[in-house]
DNA sequence: ACAATTATTTAGGTTAACCTAAATAATAAT
DNA sequence: ATTATTATTTAGGTTAACCTAAATAATTGT
């Protein structure tokens, strides 16, 4: 049975890239978690995603999902809605990084690919959006980067902000008067192996300490 | 029973405040005609509506429905999206005024109030939209003015054009050709009685006959 | 290896918004 | 004033996407 790619098929895809993008696959409850729906949901709806014509996820009881080829399309172009419509705001509304998330979720499903392309032509077609998160091209091909965990450098090691990994309102406006923001420089000075706490300079500023559930959130490229 | 305002609910405010501007109430028929749907389940989605809390529209059997207040802002709420899109897609994004329209009747019900606001401040805050349709202020007050139909004119009658109230992509194109778009200067040079012809002048261009087909959908103010 | 815990699935149910077909009411034509 | 036509409503049904509670499978701790 050929499946529509409703609001809520997209979501379920989308997520499911997310949750997979670190190589496993992602299981029922934590998809449950980020969409907000009951577990059993979850599974009801992946098992007629598996059982779609072309299927778009593969599904084993109890083994957690992944996505075929064809949901990763489908997911790439939520995700290139996403992060344009991102951009977009922050460039011709005056939004904020904190502020584009949950406005950009609405809009990623009901936009056309005319918009899509103007804003895309508009924004100079960007790599990435204000997280730094990549934007796939038209053809759904993602940029890529050499992207590291803050939290895996060690002094004296030098890199530049590339991306921020979470949507949360106020973790980005801290991360913003930190200057932590895609393109800032850094240094790290220090390391304690003991909590995990980073001392970092940003941009030559005085120095802060940060803990692992920040630095595990900010990637980075090495100078 | 409290209703949430669902996209489909706005769409049918939506129509029905449309199809009520004349001052007659909506029939089951051409509200289902406009919305695409089968009359028998407006005559549901109506009965629904009319027996929220509060009320949104007033309906007795085989009669039609009008809009209560309550259910007239919802629907001037959904009409300043509406409007307020298109003038935003026409002026950021480069569409021209006969492709914006579809594109607005899907973003209008995922927009939030300060995505409107953001957009009204962008644009000025406009009194009326690219087809020059009024646009409701913050408090939903719709701009007044002194609209007459262009096929009510007899010559030598000018006047300006105020809007075109029909959204076919073709029809407003050729309106384009035309050089009836809102603001132009028009003259009424003769007038046929037998099938209700105009010949107009548009911006001192050469003279052009216009059927009530055409001359009924645009809106002017005399001179 | 077994019990306890946690994760997942199945079964059965709800709601919104549509549908078709049949019944009834309103309107128009003779 | 009937009858024919058209408009509207009622009745009963479908589908998508959720839910809860109970059942089962997988994982973890001892």
């Amino acid at each position: 049975m050929t499946i529509p790619l409703t609001q809520s098929t997209q979501d379920y895809l989308k997520h499911i890239f997310e949750l997979t993008e670190g190589g496993n696959p992602a299981s029922t409850n934590a998809l449950a978690a980020r969409l907000g729906i009951a577990p059993a949901s979850v599974t009801g709806m992946v098992q007629k995603l598996a059982s779609a014509e072309p299927p778009l996820v593969d599904y084993h009881k109890h083994q957690g999902v992944t996505l075929t080829h064809e949901g990763e399309l489908a997911a790439l172009e939520v995700l290139r809605h996403h992060r344009l419509l991102e951009s977009w705001l922050v460039q011709s509304l005056g939004y904020s990084w904190d502020e584009v998330h949950e406005e950009a979720c609405r809009l990623e499903h009901v936009i056309s690919e005319d918009f899509e392309a103007r804003m895309a032509t508009a924004l100079g077609n960007p790599e990435r959006d204000p997280h730094g998160d990549p934007i796939p091209d038209v053809d759904l091909v993602m940029p890529s980067d050499n992207a590291l965990p803050l939290s895996s450098l060690r002094p004296p090691q030098q890199a530049t902000v590339l991306r921020v990994n979470d949507e949360n309102s106020a973790f980005l406006r801290h991360l913003d008067e930190l200057g932590l923001i895609p393109g800032a420089k850094l240094e790290v000075s220090s390391y304690s192996s003991f909590d995990n706490n980073l001392t970092i300079t940003v941009n030559a500023n005085p120095a802060t300490v940060l803990g692992l559930a920040i630095t595990s959130k900010i990637y980075v490229e090495v100078l």
